[in-house]
DNA sequence: TCCCGTTTTCAACAGATGTTGAAAAATAGA
DNA sequence: TCTATTTTTCAACATCTGTTGAAAACGGGA
């Protein structure tokens, strides 16, 4: 019995064999569902080790966020530039901008990387925390949502702010779930759907999305009077 | 001083407190984010209460998971009744059956109640927990939801089954990201919306989401020939 | 009053957790 | 080779965790 049960990787750096394993956990059970004992086994490396090179156990955890997040940001950015560039002079269509929103993250070779699968599940249990995940959220993915809600606004004139926005809430409420890849849909749709063929995800997103935009540009309940007859549902919005 | 720092409920039963607790701490930091000793501290009890009442910390989440469940599932049985009754004889317009989906939850005087905005913070975490998460929801929430797809399928003839099951993945993406009542959206629009707002979020929802289902049935992937024109994007679904 | 079942408290357990300091090993430069 | 720096290991710390058993307090019926 040599000292060593596993060999720690190869002769690559230790340091992103640490990020790997604690972006499979983090993603798996949340920040307080995992401990640097599960990590550091997983990686094969020592227990002080992360601490060592990302210091305590957050700032391990933020380290595995931003790692992936300027990249998927630069694929997003690129791709809503070239919708705009293609479109010319006009805006493009909003099913364009949902497009190039979604496609970067959702199509591509890079998802048979099982560690960018990951990456996706721990945004949405970030972006689906409360407080501190929000922050996390704000500070790395706000600029360029900003880019898209103004693409939005171009492409969609006359839309009311508050439309937008509710809008966008459920675009990326959507997203998000999507991205969490539950297996859910999986059991309720008996195996038509499989949540982890996010591409399969991404086309029909698209046009659904695409779809709500509109009909929320439609309905602009703040614009114009209300139509006379509105429905109103079994209980009452108050007492 | 005296022993006991803080009055226990004045004469109620320390059932509900501890329910009332757990549900405030486990929506706010999730399963592993809180302690029982946490719990029984805001509860007014002592540790060792829970433990007897409930047994162990598992089977708390899973009471304060069911307590409320069953209510909010009548209350949207309700609804969707009523909906295809007030429509008869033809079957009620998509955005009914959304509206009896989303109403009876994010309005009306019981949002008043904060428990209950904690509760649909705590649902909407364990809809993106993996693994023991999808097993809850769909024990417990399940039967409504399908209820609420055969109702879709007749006020929308034609649609692919694929269709519906992502849209409703999308739907359900969306009102879980409402629960969860993060902020985010505050600080992204600025004010304009509220997160907390469930009434607001409803509302706006209702119309996205209705258009998000007729959309997707319009693009109809594979049951009728594709239009002509379909706009492509920068990057292809594939290599 | 006593008695008995229920409820509540208390104290402690065995184990796990994040973090750290110091020693040891590896690495690179001269 | 010697030396200085970085990397890795080891062992331990103080604290916290869920859970439990036994004792105490309570409450109502005889």
């Amino acid at each position: 019995m040599s000292a060593r049960m596993k060999t720690p990787p190869p002769k690559a750096d230790r340091r992103t064999a640490i990020l790997d394993a604690a972006e499979a956990e983090f993603s798996a059970h949340g920040f307080d569902g995992v401990t640097l004992r599960t990590i550091a086994k997983r990686a094969g490396v020592d227990l002080a080790l992360p601490n060592y090179y990302f210091g305590p156990k957050k700032q391990l955890f933020d380290a595995v966020f931003i790692r992936r997040a300027e990249i998927v940001n630069q694929w997003r950015e690129d791709a809503l530039k070239a919708a705009i560039e293609a479109a010319k002079p006009r805006p493009p269509t909003v099913e364009a901008i949902i497009r190039a929103y979604l496609e970067p993250m959702l199509t591509g070779p890079h998802l048979e990387d099982q560690g960018w699968k990951n990456y996706y599940a721990l945004v949405a249990y970030v972006n689906n925390s409360p407080g501190w995940g929000g922050r996390l959220m704000a500070e790395h993915f706000d600029p360029l949502i900003r880019q898209f809600l103004d693409a939005l606004r171009l492409s969609l004139p006359g839309m009311d702010e508050k439309d937008l926005f509710w809008g966008y809430q459920c675009f990326s409420g959507a997203l998000t779930l999507a991205l969490a890849q539950t297996g859910r849909i999986d059991h309720l749709s008996g195996g038509v759907c499989q949540s982890d063929d996010l591409a399969d995800a991404c086309e029909h997103m698209v046009h659904f999305i695409a779809g709500g935009f509109e009909a929320a540009r439609r309905a602009a309940p703040a614009a114009l009077p209300a139509p006379p007859s509105r429905r109103r549902s079994a209980r009452g919005t108050a007492a």
